[in-house]
DNA sequence: TCTATATTCGTGTACGTTAACGAAAATGAT
DNA sequence: ATCATTTTCGTTAACGTACACGAATATAGA
């Protein structure tokens, strides 16, 4: 009926005794220094053994100078969008949680609109020598080329927000964008009925980067065609993400027949919705991603029907989380981790955890 | 564009140093003990605030002799239903966390179809003495009569999973039944067209007591009443939770005129979906609660269209560490504390979390 | 055998905090 | 003013481990 963990409460002090040697060599035979005799070494690892010895963790934090130097590589959370204000927060969020176990975490920022930024980041960091690194490789070709000075100088990264799958680092922690995308299209499949359309629109400056969005249109596909109905998909790509830009392009996009459900593929939805909402169109079912004071301003007032979101904030705290297990107690770290893929709707936004 | 968080290298004795005292005060403000002037009290509270001083945990627990017992009442999870293993792992997960920080987490296990021995070991808790509780209530009158007694006591207690709202306890952690239930209609009518049924199926022993159950019921017909709509809601209570049982009620409450969506309000979902599945029903949506093995065997063979779940593990977890913030850092800990409401689909269950 | 060098080991201090003990200062009573 | 109390505060020894320093012992070379 009783569930009780007994702790144990032997030190080295206890092993040194049973040993007949000091305390000093019983340290050198646990941390495996050099300068203690073979027989000396054997005894006390068999009493070491014997009392199942659990070194204490405070103690051995406090006592130890030994410093872990963490470095993230990000961008900045801009006026555009808050986005990035998440996994910060996690990030920072994990970095306090293991301040007292003498880890530091630099966070570097990057602009997303500008490359340049990114590889002068990326340089200072390589400049300081940090232990591990956590970035958001946005950039292929510049986050390659980082990535191959830090694979020479033996530094751990770990990949955030997306991935580059040909590139082996020790973990990514982000979404399952291409599952999100599938996710969309079952969660709509249910709001349309026989012959009915949907529409998709991807709103992002640099198209040919962002394959972000493409995965997740793909994804989209995939299901109806797992799944074959009547319904139609049109879809259409918007370069400029200023409301004036997005309005024509959208007035065009849904021209004479408007589409019964239209999936954003990012977190620009609120855009979406405005102009929805403007031009008398809230009929139309509406989807698309990202936990935003904006979007949640719509998905209150059922502009919005579904945000799909991926715990970033999680993401930022997890990538702290999985070098520092790698580095400290060389814990073997999954090579991908999703996040979950959360549904948001407007009964249950209030509860919901970045 | 750099953000680094000066590492706390502060301590007392930095602390000691610009306030002009000794460690031994300042430790005494710190741990707000008696004897220290009000002056002095004042002058190195500032000093600490200016330095944004965070006490180092390590060196703190290594020389503080303090220990913590906890106690923990929750229901065995019986062949019946493992729902209560999800919470039991959370609170064991949440022990072996905090336990070399001088945490002990004791649990008592009760049989949910047995007041006697939810008082018996309520009895054998007030027994020893514990600093901190966590509990189920889920028997009213029983739960109410032991927390007076911890009152009587200055034991500090948490609820989780079901409230007491007449009772003033340190917090309560767990579902938001009602909101879950109206997020459950929402959903379902996007699944429904004009003039269709849908069918809640309320399977459970004691119904009077688990209201459970009701205020589920009672938010989903509250979504229809705040947004008025001509589809029809049917109700079956079901007492045995037996498959023949369920199966035979199940039958005649379908009847010669098939409802359109299933909504079972609790973990049972998978018991009507071996039904509709039997009965060559499964164009039926049906939509339950619960991250259950066999709940999520009938997601993915799409028989079950959507799963509500509300993080079971992370209450447990929660609730300890409620309890453990509370008596440690006398952190102030929200009085309900309602658990996200998660939705989960077979495109998604994959990387949920509980 | 004696010194020179290497190997093995013990001692002591430090880490940042807690808490017991007792000294100093303030207050009260006579 | 004196003594007894109380209030305020400083000193110090832990807590369990890491690590530098140097002492003791063993090994090698002559």
């Amino acid at each position: 009926m009783k569930d009780t963990k007994e702790a144990a409460l032997v030190g080295v002090k206890e092993i040194a005794r049973r040993a007949n040697v000091s305390i000093g060599t019983v340290d050198r035979v646990l941390n495996n220094r050099t300068g203690v005799a073979d027989k000396t070494r054997e005894k006390v690892l068999g009493i070491i053994k014997e009392l199942d010895y659990q070194p204490n963790i405070m103690a051995r934090r406090l006592a130890s100078k030994r410093l872990l130097h963490l470095a993230v590589l990000i961008p900045a959370a801009s006026g555009e969008t808050g986005y990035w204000n998440a996994p910060l927060n996690g990030i920072r969020q994990a970095a306090a949680g293991i301040r007292d176990f003498g880890v530091t975490v630099d966070i570097y920022f990057f602009d997303q609109n500008d490359k340049a930024t990114f590889t002068a980041r990326a340089a200072e960091i390589l400049k300081k020598d940090y232990q591990g690194i956590l970035l958001a490789p946005m950039f292929e070709e510049e986050s390659l080329n980082f990535t191959k000075k830090c694979k020479a100088k033996k530094i751990p990264f770990v990949f955030i927000n997306s991935d580059i799958e040909t590139e082996t680092g020790l973990s990514y922690i982000g979404p399952d964008l291409y599952q999100s995308g599938y996710l969309a299209a079952h969660l709509i499949s249910y709001l349309m009925r026989e012959e009915q359309q949907v529409l998709i629109v991807n709103i992002s400056r640099e198209m040919d980067l962002h394959h972000h969005l493409l995965r997740k249109e793909e994804g989209f596909r995939a299901y109806y065609k797992a799944h074959p109905s009547d319904i139609q998909i049109r879809k259409t790509d918007i370069r400029q993400t200023d409301y004036k830009s997005v309005k024509s392009k959208l007035h065009k996009a849904i021209g004479k027949m408007p589409p019964d459900v239209i999936f954003v593929t990012n977190s620009r939805v609120a855009t979406v919705g405005r102009y929805l909402e403007e031009a008398g169109l809230t009929h139309i079912r509406l989807i698309g991603y990202d936990f935003l004071a904006e979007n949640i301003d719509y998905l209150k007032r059922s502009v919005i029907d579904f945000l799909i979101c991926q715990k970033p904030q999680e993401q930022g705290h997890k990538g702290i989380m999985a070098l520092y297990d790698h580095l400290t107690h060389a814990a073997v770290i999954e090579r991908q981790q999703y996040m979950p893929i959360d549904i948001i709707t407007r009964e249950n936004y209030l509860n919901y955890r970045n």
